[in-house]
DNA sequence: ACAAAAGTGTTACATGTACACCCATGT
DNA sequence: ACATGGGTGTACATGTAACACTTTTGT
């Protein structure tokens, strides 16, 4: 902690974004494809370096609209972690801090205004593949879509995943997409709406093509769910 | 991402440590006094600049065994997030990675190889007289602290304070001291006895000075915790 | 009438909570 | 004997899992 600049040369910084969402009943991630060396060609997280005085947050923010028309509103958007193994990067010595952005899902499958091509992405395509992504980004995607799993036991994080407006179906197929395993929707729906300030009911109702409308809801003043939404059967298997 | 340095001045690294244990029924910290301007004579969290190309975890254990004289091993370590307020450090923009170490209670009270000070500081010393940390410390301590709280719910992070061997007392005194809650003993017992791989006994007794014997364990192959030991009666307030 | 989706009731079971009580030891 | 801390039994409340059943719509 020497007050002038250390002799080593410092590693530079930037941030990625693992940019989720759920789309025909598949968690999607919003990949861009490589459009320089290194990696040419080869699908990545969006992302990059950090700018004058920026905190890495406004750095993350800045990516995320200037890589996709996604803005910061209505947007769910925490930091991850930082990777810095020295050879993560072929350059040099580059620290990322990846971000973990969760967002509705949209219409229109998100034009950068930056010439590189984004395109929402099934993590199944993702994890199936390995070795496909750029950088160490498999690793820090691997472990976003753990955040995202745990987040949604203990936290109201799933409406980040929902339009304003929402059924509890729609959320229920939040848990089940992220999650990966079926839901039991009478009870689901019962245990969300007793846990007070996750889901405020709008007063509107959405009719289905065929069958009973649903009542709407918008995230509540919750953050954090007690009880957890727990998941079970899953294997809490020793290391 | 070019690959041409950026022209911006890029910050520096740092790393921060959150070291804390569990003495005298109460949490503690181990902080520096700071022997250099910034922030001269004020308690600090141990830390320093990343090295060369060293990773982040290198750096943690290196300041860990620098400031401190503790081992790495038979040590929790894990990275907490990162901190980038551009006006968090006087000297210019650095840029700390923050981590959180959790210690047995040791008997000695760690000197620093180090020429500074360190020393453990009860958590309500620090809270309770707001403004005396240097730089963003006492947000990072924060955070920290409520990291650790979260973790004792869902993972056996609660063993790492503990010795080798320990007791069921001593692991449930840990959970009262970080929660700041009573536990009935009896059954955290049973609880943490049933949940598979948290404890495994190792035969031997420690004899308290007056009553029955406690059987000894030490911590099991589990990391996650299911079902959960859940802080319950707290505040699950609206924000 | 029927299909489809939303939502309720019910039952069996697991877990959490509180606390009375028993156990093993040193003084 | 008694204080002290470790550990068991048990009754009650709450939460979960599974699933039959009712409600509300469009066709």
């Amino acid at each position: 902690m020497s007050t002038a600049r250390p002799p080593h040369a410092t590693p530079r910084v930037a941030v990625d974004l693992v940019i989720m969402t759920v789309r025909e009943s598949c968690l999607q991630l919003l990949l861009i494809e490589r459009g320089k060396e290194p990696y040419l060609g080869r699908p990545a997280l969006p992302g990059g370096f950090l700018r004058g005085r920026e905190k890495l947050d406004d750095a993350a923010y800045r990516e995320l609209h200037e890589e996709t028309n996604l803005n910061g509103s209505r947007l769910h958007l925490e930091q991850l972690q930082a990777y810095s193994h020295p050879d993560r990067d072929p350059r040099g010595h580059v620290i990322s801090v990846a971000y973990l952005a969760i967002a509705p899902c949209l219409p229109e499958p998100v034009a950068g205004s930056d010439a590189r091509q984004a395109r929402w992405t099934p993590l199944d395509e993702v994890t199936s593949a390995p070795g496909t992504l750029a950088f160490d980004h498999a690793q820090i995607v691997e472990d976003a879509v753990e955040r995202a799993r745990g987040k949604l036991e203990y936290t109201t994080l799933a409406t980040a995943f929902c339009a304003e407006e929402f059924t509890i179906g729609e959320l229920r197929q939040v848990y089940e997409v992220v999650w990966g395993m079926p839901v039991d929707e009478r009870n689901f729906s019962r245990k969300i709406r007793r846990t007070e300030g996750f889901v405020v009911p709008t007063g509107a109702k959405r009719r289905p093509e065929t069958g009973r409308p649903a009542t709407l809801y918008s995230g509540g003043p919750a953050t954090t769910l007690y009880p957890p939404m727990l998941r079970t059967g899953i294997g809490h298997e020793l290391p």
